[in-house]
DNA sequence: AAAAGTTATTGATCTAAATCAATAAAAAAA
DNA sequence: TTTTTTTATTGATTTAGATCAATAACTTTT
């Protein structure tokens, strides 16, 4: 993955949100952004540090994670394809809480926070995405809010099943079980509950 | 409160979200919003229509919830001085899934969705604010979201009174607790508990 | 292929909060 | 004031999921 088909595939992503975005601002913003590589299992950041950077994941696979008595509560994960960040941090400019670390090799494109904000004043297109952005951050966040207050353990994971599809077979499965809000145990007994409802597993042993 | 004082109380919110606002872009909002009253237990939203506004708050309390098998779960207060929409089908168009309404008389002020998505599109001062009030609420979600998973029944009542002293003495009890994510009967225990621990109720009865 | 390290399953027990039920206290209406 | 309605407390019971513990199934390394 070069620096040219990155900023293709980030412009096509620009271009959804906003089709009508100028080619000076999106010129100016191709100037600005970065390319960063992570191995698998690299950290990217970690509780202290202030999350400087928005990303596009052009390859790859993060987590983000909070570490409660030696305990990780997964809150994100973030796919190829998809943009990034530690975002309260990266707002507030205040340090993060959560871990973040790449499940798989990744590679990813950023803008930092003082390019993005000079970007937002100089271009009222970088402004609009940035709004359009936030919104779509903050209905994601309502609806995941939604789910963990009125939908069981069971509904979360059927959805999880459903909505991140191309997540399921990259990880394991106590990572969906801390996503969705229960321990691998309970996870397990879901899913021999959901095995005996349709009749898959238990078959007649003889004759 | 007419429709002078409830603008002038608005600018400066709005000032103190973007300190260079300009007089162009201001008198252009100023000149496109409607002033809307509630009597105490009126509805202001329920499920099925969509929400077209954003409100500001001059003064009053409205309070959104699921209706969840005949029970209300409250998800926010919104009180005097501060702004309200439902958000999610604000930006989205769709439906609303929440009721909202007046706790006490109220009087707002409405920007409906058509004016601003203009405003947006004419003032890059404005799409900031719009940028500003997006983030602003993603990160009240985030750490709304951060106190029901990690912060205990117990916890979330001490927050909210801390957080939310001007609202405390307004609402009955049983709402507190909705929006905390309990039982009336859960809260009243945590509220005993709490008085065992510092001396103040219990006192020798005689002599 | 064997060994070591992960990850997943299954069972037994524990626990915080929900639910059910009754009463008491406070507020509003008569 | 008395009555009625709303709100809050307290106790008994239930329950979903956590925790603890053991084993089994996979993976990866050697």
């Amino acid at each position: 993955m070069n620096r040219e088909d990155a900023l293709s595939i980030i412009k096509s992503f620009l271009l959804e949100l906003l089709p009508d975005l100028s080619e000076e601002a999106w010129n100016e913003f191709a100037k600005r952004v970065i390319i960063h590589k992570y191995k698998k299992g690299e950290v990217v950041y970690k509780p202290g540090v202030v999350c400087n950077y928005v990303s596009y994941i052009c390859s790859g696979l993060l987590r983000s994670y909070f570490l409660i008595d030696g305990k990780e509560v997964i809150t994100a994960f973030a796919d190829t394809n998809s943009y990034f960040s530690d975002y309260e941090s990266f707002l507030t400019q205040q340090p993060v809480r959560m871990y973040t670390d790449a499940l798989e090799d990744t590679v990813v494109v950023d803008i930092d926070y003082n390019n993005l904000q000079e970007l937002y004043s100089t271009y009222h297109d970088c402004e609009k995405i940035g709004r359009l952005i936030a919104e779509n951050l903050f209905i994601e966040l309502s609806n995941r809010n939604y789910d963990f207050q009125f939908d069981g353990p069971e509904k979360r994971y059927e959805k999880f099943l459903e909505q991140c599809e191309s997540i399921v077979q990259r990880i394991p499965q106590y990572m969906i079980a801390s996503y969705i809000g229960v321990t691998p145990e309970a996870l397990s007994r879901i899913r021999a509950r959901r095995n005996n409802g349709n009749g898959n597993v238990l078959v007649d042993q003889d004759q």
